[in-house]
DNA sequence: CAGTAAGATGTAACCGCTTTCATTTTGTGT
DNA sequence: ACACAAAATGAAAGCGGTTACATCTTACTG
């Protein structure tokens, strides 16, 4: 590979000079400009992208950090995000965490060992401490889809509670009443905040919050369909169930099937991220939209903004989700047919 | 970030002796190394792993180029590739190529430009000349899913035409004997590759490939739908269809339903490549396995051997698909109950 | 105890680029 | 043609490591 001196001799100028109009950074004489980039063409100059991020201090990587590929959410943050900083010509590096605390330490450890610029962050397991105290780490980082009190400005989320409410009211607004809730992990933040919409929801409707119509499961579909299973067994009857996201939703489908009832006609069901599965499912799931594509691009923003200097495009801290109506969920036939136990 | 000479000064040594017990590369005498290890500890010191690239001109990252990161296939390579090349130290850096030529090009140079040590590229734009061109670049690189000729050290895939096979033959055995294909975009070898095991089922159960029964689509969920609804107008009767990938199938599932047949009932269906959303559809597609965790994991041994000189793992080059039977396909019926179109 | 090989450490060049500061060149007004 | 400011360029010192080679200690051998 050709370096910056062999360019520069070929010229017949220093290499302060060939830097200079590799990076515009001062300014340079048309003529030799000219002379530089046919130099550079000719020994299909390029220059060390190691070499610059020794002398700048800067690396141009950012990193990612999600606890995995894939699974719907992750893997269109993740592609949106490169997306936006490959076409600023940033780098992007990431890593899984698995939601465990460890892991995540580690691989924030080894994210910053390749020095990089800034780090993206879906993480579950570190607290609300360590993220403060990484702060003065003055490596800058941004958090997804979490809200950490006095980390407000890096943080970039969804309001859950409002979805909550959302997937909720569509029911009520249907005239269901008995609306069974299956939940995420209630040790995570966006399953409580999911919750507690619900219950805003329910009684802005004058209707009580049912303990026995409530399962907290584990936000996978396995669990989705344990929950309604327990649901089922447990006697009181629902026309309708949330779930706390679509995966959960799915295996609920499979348990509610299993029991030999039927979608929408017997119980309403409505999900939440409107995952791809989603459309995917027998009846297409009523769901919550997470407009994960465009908050992945807003922590991409973020970063240029504040660590490139690229732009200064406003920031979006919290995002609104939306109702995307499909078939699984109708209007309450008859409080009658209510689905009920044994 | 304490510096090298920093922990040299500490403990009263030169630089060369503190990088020396960094990179255990020469003996140190164990007085030395405790008290160079008890320096970096106060110091916090972290080797710069910039500076380290540009000395060594090993950047330890290895780039990784996919069409998207979204779809089961290409998540699921991205992760386990990231996690074999991590737990050997290594960084992983991606970008995405959307099958197309230009972009594909653009996304190499962009990862040659961080000096990566090698390539991972599940590529579909670009042409066998130009990957073997590429080669003289002296850059290391691994093929995902497909042969290049003169190449096949470097590529790791699956035996697509094997996999055809399987899925056509498991449902000749079930007694179907018209069985319609809808095929992904003959452009790509995969797809060619599929649809001759296909045609190799038939023949050995003395059966005619019907054209009549044959429509090219795009692997994506609403070309199989589209598909599938151009096969019922088209006529010719058929008991079963595989589908040269899960998403054209789940496509599929919805055009059958629409016309007011039932699966698997009227129409058995099989897909191809056991995705997750494989699982999700109902009844559960019944479809071929195509291992591409094992083959991310593959690939990123071929760079650590090859690259780094990290293991002596067998490589292993071409990967055997297997059926996964779930409830979409069963026996045929009748064959008086053939679907035909209109 | 001298001679010597092995072991431990230091010196300094180098990786390929950026950037400060000094120097040279060019252009302007008179 | 001269003085002087502005523009263009160059020299050299980093950035933070690695490593070939030289040098200095030890330990061992006869």
């Amino acid at each position: 590979m050709a370096t910056i001196y062999e360019v520069s001799k070929l010229v017949g100028v220093s290499v302060a000079t060939v830097s200079r109009v590799i990076n515009g950074s001062a300014r340079v004489s048309d003529k030799t400009r000219d002379k530089v980039h046919t130099a550079m063409a000719e020994l299909n100059y390029r220059p060390n992208s190691i070499a610059q991020s020794l002398a700048t201090r800067r690396s141009n990587c950012v990193g990612i950090l999600v606890p995995q590929v894939h699974g719907p959410v992750f893997a269109a943050m993740l592609s949106e995000i490169e997306e936006e900083l490959r076409n600023a010509g940033k780098f992007t590096i990431f890593a899984t965490g698995l939601s465990e605390e460890i892991k995540e330490r580690e691989a924030i450890r080894f994210l910053v060992s390749r020095n990089c610029d800034a780090l993206i962050m879906h993480i579950d397991g570190l607290t609300d401490e360590f993220l403060r105290e990484q702060m003065d780490n003055a490596l800058p980082f941004v958090i997804m889809n979490r809200v950490v009190p006095g980390l407000e400005e890096k943080c970039i989320s969804l309001d859950n509670e409002r979805g909550g409410f959302d997937a909720a009211k569509t029911l009520l607004e249907m005239g269901h009443r008995r609306i069974a809730y299956i939940s995420g992990p209630l040790a995570w933040v966006d399953a409580r905040a999911r919750l507690d919409g619900h219950k805003r929801a329910l009684a802005s409707y004058g209707q009580e919050f049912d303990d026995r119509l409530f399962v907290e499961s584990n936000f996978k579909e396995f669990g989705g369909s344990e929950a309604m299973s327990k649901l089922l067994r447990r006697g009181p009857s629902f026309s309708a169930v949330v779930c706390a996201n679509d995966e959960m939703a799915a295996g609920a489908m499979d348990a509610i099937r299993a029991r030999g009832l039927s979608i929408p006609d017997d119980v309403s069901i409505v999900g939440f991220d409107n995952a791809p599965l989603s459309r995917y499912l027998y009846p297409k799931l009523t769901t919550v939209n997470y407009p994960i594509a465009e908050m992945g691009r807003m922590a991409a923003r973020w970063v240029l903004r504040n660590v490139y200097e690229d732009n200064d495009a406003k920031i979006r801290h919290v995002f609104r989700p939306t109702m995307v109506p499909r078939a699984s969920a109708i209007t309450n036939q008859a409080s009658s047919d209510d689905v009920s136990g044994n």
